[in-house]
DNA sequence: CGAATACTTGATTACCTTCAATACGCGTGG
DNA sequence: CCACGCGTATTGAAGGTAATCAAGTATTCG
């Protein structure tokens, strides 16, 4: 559970202050919400363990998935600053999450300022990852498109030391990738046949195997420096401050 | 210029505090970037006037845009926190932009929290467009989808004073719709056609002509709530502070 | 073990893209 | 002023990708 240290890059103090915070556990099902749309919060949300999604619903019952969250993600974070949610959060697995209360954050922010600019990068990744999303579903086909989403979750996963090289663990029905990706299940079916054939991967119980991750990566255009961030201290914020 | 004041509900000494810091102005052509994409920055981009664009260009020559800028936007918060861009900001036509240098940001920063926080904020309203485009071009059809990005604009261009109720200005080439969209550009002039066909708008010249609103709108599926946020004072954060 | 959920496969249809060619609008330069 | 060229818009035809419909198989789970 230490992986507030991959929130990226604090100092010691504010680690410190961090680890006092007052935090709330526990977990939900798989299927459930964590958070539903249109709701206004008084916490936050953050996945120690397992799987969830961030999606809206339209009129019709169709569902788009708008990105996974892993363990280390915050769900919610716009619920801080925004007073209302504009899309649910579902769990996908079941998943153990810490609750952090507003009130108690917005208290860190005024000792340690850099906490809220830690969040505020996490909110500035997740609009990167939107940014991959829409050009991948805009402009790529579906062979592509599921390619790329499965080197995304490689990458994202192998960060947090939840995949190997060759092989990682995706609990995502194929309907789950096909409202991720704006395919339907039927086509996800064919598609990932296909990239078996072709000899990439295999995806199979949940396990995705990847026998070709150079050909994976460059059928998706997938480009290997996705999100590899410079840590804050490092970059423009350390010498501005 | 004084459109920074729809920047998010400041009080008046950060209004103040915000006049004060160095801004340098000037002004883009048409076809030219504002901000190159992997570039690292040391100012922040707000558009005066104009129209602009984010967009990725895929290997192949595709781009993809991922959300307009209009005037009183920021282009590259982003850059602020993070190292380097992801995307590049197009200019759609002749822009007149104002630089805010970061190590000024910063400082403001100190002794005015409220504004970082507001920055944030336009942060995370930039999350909410894409994900409303992620929905769109997910899972809504054509013609649907270009309904959907016609309400956005006028929502957004009425909410600063540039879209009246029947007519507005929208300098945007049936490519750059394309682009948008996720559509061939062939494909955005027939259902233009047939939105046209359908009584709902017109467009030509670069105005934008609304025959039947709520017709639009239900086709589109939009939800004409989209974007209407608090004002930060009056919500959570007011509270918390 | 039975029901529910997830996956597979085939056939058909529709949406959207690509290719190709033409027309329009506008600024430049002859 | 008109010719020219370029970017943008329009239109038609052909083809491919992906959706829908329909039915059957495998898995999972209570």
């Amino acid at each position: 559970m230490r992986k507030f240290e991959q929130l990226g890059s604090l100092s010691e103090p504010e680690m410190q202050a961090l680890w006092k915070a007052p935090v709330r556990f526990g977990h939900v099902r798989a299927h459930e919400d964590i958070v539903s749309e249109g709701q206004g919060l008084s916490e936050s949300s953050l996945i120690l363990d397992g799987f969830a999604c961030r999606y809206k619903l339209l009129p019709g019952g169709m569902r788009q998935i708008m990105s996974f969250q892993i363990p280390g993600d915050f769900c919610d974070l716009q619920g801080l600053v925004l007073t209302a949610m504009d899309y649910a959060v579902g769990a996908l697995t079941r998943c153990h999450v810490a609750f952090l209360s507003h009130q108690s954050l917005f208290q860190l922010f005024e000792t340690h300022p850099r906490i809220a600019q830690a969040l505020w990068k996490e909110t500035l990744v997740d609009g990167m990852i939107h940014r991959e999303w829409l050009e991948n579903i805009g402009r790529r086909p579906a062979y592509a498109r599921i390619a790329h989403l499965l080197c995304e979750m490689r990458s994202r996963l192998k960060a947090i030391g939840l995949a190997q090289d060759r092989q990682f663990e995706l609990p995502l029905t194929q309907t789950d990738i096909g409202d991720a990706t704006g395919l339907s299940m039927i086509h996800v079916n064919r598609t990932l046949r296909k990239l078996r054939a072709d000899g990439l991967i295999t995806f199979h119980a949940n396990v995705v195997t990847v026998h070709d991750w150079k050909r994976l990566q460059s059928t998706a255009g997938f480009d290997p420096s996705y999100l590899q961030l410079q840590p804050i201290g490092s970059g423009k914020i350390g010498r501005a401050r």
